[in-house]
DNA sequence: ACTGTCGTTTAACACGTGTTAATAAACTCT
DNA sequence: AGAGTTTATTAACACGTGTTAAACGACAGT
């Protein structure tokens, strides 16, 4: 077997130039240096050889490993079934690929944030990250803002200076509710994607309660729920918040994946969507469409976020200054079947 | 702002050391060859300054890029519904964590194969890969033979020795439509998970036949459909195949994901599930046990065929030899309510 | 005190590339 | 043809670590 690793100098020897000439010729920016028929030359001979640049060497030289990290905040048991993740995932890859850049995905440990970002970003195992569902409590985030590490949160973090891209979320859930209201409802309960650390959950859940008083609606605190970013959690939460059923009428469900769950055990308890209940989600994952009922529901750019994300952190590390260093897509109420209006025995007072 | 780069010379020089202790206490293989006391103080100097040893140095000198790298085969638009994927994403991060590897996500263009699989292992950018559910015709799985690089793949390639972890698809598949003909049925329909250049989908289409071969049932090439992964395809498929309806009274579709679409398309056709028209799903993704009907599935544990792939990998990567390069994880069929007996009224004759 | 042994530490080279500053070559203009 | 100018190429150093082989020091035994 032909083991020899093959290098830059080998392919400089068949082409009869210099390492350096074919240094140039593969550091696609300065072509203009290189004479065309050289660095045809040298293109032909490092075909021949099999030739591809060593990754670690060059990173090590030009202080650029050309990789950009995807930094989880959650456990792989919530990873495992978050529908959302393969839409960025998707994204970004698009995206990296045209940039000749490598995808690196980290989980990050609560407490080890601080240790695991400097760590990434110290040991120049990435040139910058990209932080999905950044949480409140991670004190990781002050110190990135400390140090000048190319960083983009997928989210907002209120208090927190650095770059984002996200939606509106309180805006875009308050579209949701104000839907309900005009549907007639007035009794309505909320589960939230996710515990309130994280900043979409309780962006979403204010988005509830601003629409609620917008209506002159007393909240009910008892018709609050926060569930943990999957269908189990949901059909959990659900099952518990039926004990208060007829006390409402529809319920804003911040996320289609927790909306399965619930939607399910609103089916176990011999209840029907949108009969009994109105129901709207939030994200409008691909398969919302394909659910029973078909889900009304907030449309999440998916894809856009993942690239305007990309575009912004790369904008960053190549030292330009961006636009704008916060970035909000634009979100859209999608109308399908989940949601109708009351019926008229459904109306209490209180 | 202090922005020089610390490196082992500095914690040698604060510890009083030379660099080469350093690199050895960093390097935990052989830590007998250092005093603990030393040791003690080299730690407490790296902590002081904040070093963290540069990746790429690292992997340059020992040629280790201590990454791994997951290749997909599919193109992100339909990574992107692909709802699978979490789960091997969340079981390879839990292990590769542990492992302190990094995990490096790729995807590859058809044509492109050999090209990528060249150029990510001769960069020394990862290791060793996985590739993730391999098609027959990729070229590059042959070029990967011949090479010596540590390669697993999650799916089976008939004529490719390349190690793999996989299930049984044809057998299980075969499982599942056995069940359906238990249940009394015989007109039986499917729809694959995808195109047959991906080799589950074959082998599943392959147990289809096999059930039907061993019950002498006929089998009618009309009600087979191939399906592209997602929802979307099923709902097509399944709306294509239902002009045929009643001459076939349950369906085997080799993909949940695939399956929610089906589903809706039934629905929307208004019929439903298991009352006109039985059905039995593949993958058993977290989301089937609360589907409308809750779906009955071959559960295939995705963590489980993670965690091989990996622990199978770096024993290649280790050069030990593992106990064995072909590892089969079994399934299970998991009865829920999507399949039921067979009605009277729906028995017809050929 | 001298030799030999063992356990620690270090000097020196290797890894493969990027990049600057200097050199060589080609080309222009009077 | 020679001076000046641009363009193409190269030599030499830098990047930060792993690792081998040699140097060193301590310690035991005669």
């Amino acid at each position: 077997m032909n083991n020899k690793r093959v290098t830059s100098f080998d392919v400089a020897e068949l082409a009869g130039v210099s390492r350096s000439t074919v240094s140039f010729v593969f550091s696609e920016d300065k072509q203009s240096r290189i004479r065309p028929e050289t660095r045809q030359k040298v293109r032909e001979a490092a075909e021949k050889l099999g030739y591809y640049p060593n990754a670690s060497a060059r990173a090590l030289a030009s202080n650029q490993s050309n990789t950009v990290g995807l930094i989880m905040t959650r456990s792989p048991r919530y990873i495992a079934s978050d529908n959302f993740l393969p839409q960025i995932i998707g994204g970004l890859l698009d995206i990296v690929k045209q940039e000749q850049l490598g995808l690196l995905i980290e989980w990050v440990e609560p407490g080890q944030q601080i240790q695991t970002y400097l760590q990434l970003t110290r040991a120049k195992h990435i040139d910058g990250m990209i932080i999905l569902t950044p949480r409140f409590d991670d004190p990781g985030l002050t110190a990135l803002e400390q140090i000048d590490i190319p960083c983009v949160l997928m989210g907002q973090i209120p208090e927190c200076n650095l770059p984002y891209v996200d939606i509106d979320n309180r805006a875009s859930a308050k579209l949701a509710v104000d839907y309900l209201i005009e549907l007639g409802h007035r009794q309505i309960a909320c589960i939230t994607n996710a515990a309130t650390a994280y900043s979409s959950a309780s962006q979403r859940l204010e988005g509830y309660r601003d629409a609620l008083k917008a209506a002159d609606i007393a909240i009910d605190e008892s018709l609050i729920r926060m569930a943990d970013f999957d269908a189990a959690s949901g059909y959990t939460q659900m099952k518990d918040l039926l004990r208060e059923y007829p006390r409402f009428s529809a319920i804003f469900v911040a996320s289609d994946n927790v909306a399965l769950g619930a939607l399910a055990a609103i089916h176990d308890a011999g209840l029907s969507v949108p009969e009994d209940i109105s129901l709207v989600g939030f994200d409008d994952i691909p398969e919302a469409a394909f659910y029973h009922p078909k889900l009304t529901t907030v449309h999440t750019p998916a894809k856009e976020i993942a690239e305007e994300s990309c575009h912004l952190l790369m904008q960053l590390l190549k030292g330009e200054i961006p636009y704008s260093r916060t970035i909000n897509i634009p979100t859209q109420l999608i109308i399908r079947d989940s949601a109708r209006m009351i019926e008229r025995s459904h109306i209490t007072t209180n």
